[in-house]
DNA sequence: ACGAGCGCCTGTCGGC
DNA sequence: TGCCGACAGGCGCTCG
């Protein structure tokens, strides 16, 4: 579900707070628990544990669709890959059937880990980089020009949703982004990358950014789970919408498969 | 280098 | 009502 406006809606949550809950810098971790050990990617479940214990929390932020909280001696990260949430409470308040692993503070606040699916992971690292370091560019900083994107784009040749998807290129898309800035950016999924002109990879980097931030502005969309009354899912104009007409020409929405994964496409708008 | 297929998990929904 | 397949926001692996 997650993809780079929930996982920063849900980052910016820990900053400030759910409901009575006060948010998390500041806090020392009293102890730690895990019921789904694979739930923690690096190191093993106790190790976790063990090390996590008395870190005080220093930072949180997002790289890619990491939430990034910096510790006291290492840096937890938290990937909530299809179905993960992360969740404060009070103490004492009863968990969710799904809570794969909570940290509890000193001071009476909670912080569990919720994943129906049980793909999400934790890990908790000295140097965070070990993780990142496969990633691609951010997309909402000046780290990416619109010359360079074209160059990476021109470099490749490969159908441009997948390209898109994939973490090492540039970071943070997922399905829904993907679509929709696709689709505002009148650009076919299979399209080759190096097909694109300057000006049509200009196209498509604004149409990225624009609703990567038209999202974040919404608190990120909600789909099964709820998200922050994220509201971003009432703007969509392709994604899950096969049958209705495009908002551009009229032409119903097709859904197609693109890398295995479910694509939705105005057929007059995007052409190969 | 690239893309397809599959595995990891559980829940929901539509069709018969 | 019950069962069964399809599908779901992600990503790592193998294979050709």
């Amino acid at each position: 579900m997650p993809e780079l406006p929930e996982v920063q809606t849900v980052a910016q949550s820990l900053i400030d707070g759910q409901g009575l809950a006060k948010g998390i810098i500041g806090r020392t971790i009293a102890r730690a628990q895990v019921e789904w050990p694979k739930t923690v990617a690096d190191p093993d479940a106790a190790e976790f544990v063990r090390r996590i214990q008395g870190q005080t929390v220093t930072g949180v932020g997002r790289r890619a669709k990491y939430i990034r909280i910096d510790l006291s001696e290492d840096t937890l990260l938290v990937h909530l890959r299809m179905s993960g949430d992360l969740l404060l409470g009070e103490q004492e308040q009863p968990l969710g059937k799904f809570s794969r692993a909570q940290i509890y503070f000193e001071d009476g606040v909670q912080m569990s880990f919720d994943d129906a699916r049980k793909f999400g992971r934790l890990w908790l690292v000295a140097d965070p980089e070990s993780v990142f370091a496969v990633l691609g560019p951010e997309l909402l900083d000046d780290s990416i020009q619109p010359a360079a994107f074209h160059e990476m784009l021109a470099s490749r040749n490969r159908q441009l949703k997948p390209l898109l998807l994939d973490q090492s290129f540039i970071a943070g898309l997922g399905n829904i982004y993907v679509d929709e800035a696709l689709h505002a950016a009148q650009l076919h999924p299979l399209a080759a990358s190096n097909s694109l002109d300057r000006a049509k990879s200009d196209e498509l980097l604004a149409a990225i950014r624009q609703v990567l931030r038209d999202s974040i502005k919404a608190n990120g969309s909600s789909i099964d789970w709820a998200y922050r009354g994220g509201e971003f899912q009432n703007k969509f104009n392709v994604y899950q919408k096969t049958g209705e007409p495009c908002l551009r020409c009229g032409t119903p929405i097709e859904r197609i498969v693109v890398g295995q994964r479910g694509t939705h496409i105005c057929p007059s708008c995007q052409k190969l």
